[in-house]
Order: C-alpha cells, then structure tokens, then sequence
DNA sequence: CTTGACTCTGGACCGAACTCCAGGGTTTAG
DNA sequence: CTAAACCCTGGAGTTCGGTCCAGAGTCAAG
C-alpha cells in the first residue's frame, strides 16, 4: 500500500534530488511550502522521498508562473477531495489569463520598439533620431 | 531660441504634469536620473519643463521596459553627438531581444498550461486530476 | 581518533524601484 | 493671522524569493 519508501534523506540529499539549494528547503518548510519533517535526535531533519515529490511539485509550479503563495494554495487543493480538482483547475486559468495579458502587452512593446528600431537610421544628428524623438518631447538638449 | 520656457515648478507640480510620485521624482535626482534643480531660498526644488520632459522621457522608456540603469544609459546618450543615435538603436535592438525572448519562454507557458486545462474535467478524483499528476508525481497523499 | 563534509539556528543581506515616515520649515488662500 | 497644503532631510520599510553568514554541533570514512 506504501508507494513511497520512507527512506532517510539528511537535507542535503533532499536538496540535491529535487534540484534546489539547502537553504531553499529550509526557506519552504519557513514558509510553510514543506511540511517540517521528523528530526533525528541530533536535530538533523529526517526526510522521505515524498519531500523530494514535494518539492519537484514547487519547482514544476513555479516553472509555470505560479508565486509561492499560489503555489500553497496549490498544495491545500492537492489534498482537499471537495474542491481539490475544481480549484486546481480555474487557478490555472487565473495563471493563465495572467500570462496571456502579459504577452499582450509584451507584444505591444515588441511592436512599439520594432517600429522605432525601423525608423532610425542608427546615425546623425540627435534631433533626427525617432527613438529620441518618442521618448522625450525634446532631446533634453540644453 | 528658448522653446522651453523656465517656469518656476515646484516639485508637486512637476510629478502632477509628469504623472509620477513626488518622492519618485526625488529618488531620481538621488539616482541621477534627473539633474538637481534650482533652489529657492527656502531650499525648495524649482524645476522647469525641461524636467517634465525628461520624466515624461523616463516614463515612456520604462514603459518599453527599460530598467533605470538602462534609462541613465539613454539618457546620457541623448546627448552625445558622437554615439547618440548608433548607441540608441543598439539598446532598442537589445531590449528588443529581450522582450521577443520573453515572448517566447510566455509561450511555453501558456502552452504548458492550456495543455493541463483541456485535459482536466474539472471534478473527480484528486488521482485523476492531469494538473496535479503534471506538477507532483504522487499527490502528497498520506 | 581525526578529519572533512555535513547540518543546526537566528538573523542579516540582495536587487529593483520605489514608498513612507517623523519632525521639522514654507507658502498661500481666505 | 491662521490653517491648510506644500516642501525639506535622512533614513527606514516594502515585495519576492531566496542566499549567505557565524559559530556551533554531528556524522562517516579511513
């Protein structure tokens, strides 16, 4: 029934296994992202590989744009048999109406700057220059 | 020959016409992103519009995404006859980069999660959930 | 047993771009 | 003249997600 041994990982393998810092792992179980594991009895955290699942969770969350705090948000739904699913599934919408809005304005940059970019003959005089000319509505000359 | 008439602007009036903060106009004097002004007697700051330009000119660079750094950058080259326009081109095509690079990596993003949507019903079991499976390899159950 | 690698805690520090604060002085409208 | 609105300085605080540190204890190999 127990599909995840309980092996002993000392914090640095922990670490190592999921692919971040020690100090990252300590900074999660602070903020509450990882449970605070057993402690051997000289204060060493004792972990099992579910901590390494755990953490791989958090990376693969943020590698999609989640915050730490969305992401414990995350991890309640993961175990909430009520609202778990549903909840899981609009915050991916949430997330990803954010990065749609966000690559829409992104694309309006890109364009902004191509068109300037476009416009300047990268030489003469100042006062000529288009990207200047956008930016201010003078050249900041004196 | 003065197109920039030196009206006397106090540092409210500035931010107000330039649409910034108050103490974001002073945080880019300490910056050296806008020259130091006149002073009164009273020690008060007295701008002219040449410094609504120039924060106006700030603004629109952050707005393309300039960081200040780069913007300090810009700026000294706004008035360098010699580098001026060719350096100004250059760090567009650079931000441009930057930003179509971004765009990209968004993408991936956005693809990644409107793969997980379409794939999750929305309810059932938390073990059938493709969102949860995709982020955590087990879904931290007992 | 010794040495080197590992771990513990509490707290300081990073960068970016502000934003806010206290405790003053100044200006201006009525 | 007074009260409101403005301005001054220096410095601290904010957010986010870590990262680093000192000083001390622990573990494992040889």
């Amino acid at each position: 029934m127990n599909t995840t041994p309980a092996t002993h990982l000392a914090i640095g393998a922990v670490a190592r296994a999921a692919g971040v810092g020690i100090d990252t792992v300590r900074y999660y179980e602070r903020e509450g992202l990882l449970p605070a594991p057993h402690r051997r009895e000289s204060g060493y955290r004792d972990y099992d590989t579910g901590a390494v699942a755990r953490l791989r969770f958090i990376r693969r969350a943020k590698d999609l744009g989640f915050s730490l705090d969305e992401i414990r948000d995350l991890l309640a739904l993961s175990v909430d048999r009520e609202r778990g699913v549903k909840g899981v599934k609009q915050r991916a919408e949430q997330r990803l109406d954010v990065v749609e809005q966000r690559i829409r304005e992104l694309k309006l940059v890109q364009r902004g700057l191509k068109q300037l970019i476009a416009a300047c003959p990268g030489h003469g005089a100042l006062e000529q220059c288009p990207i200047l000319r956008a930016l201010g509505d003078d050249g900041a000359s004196k």
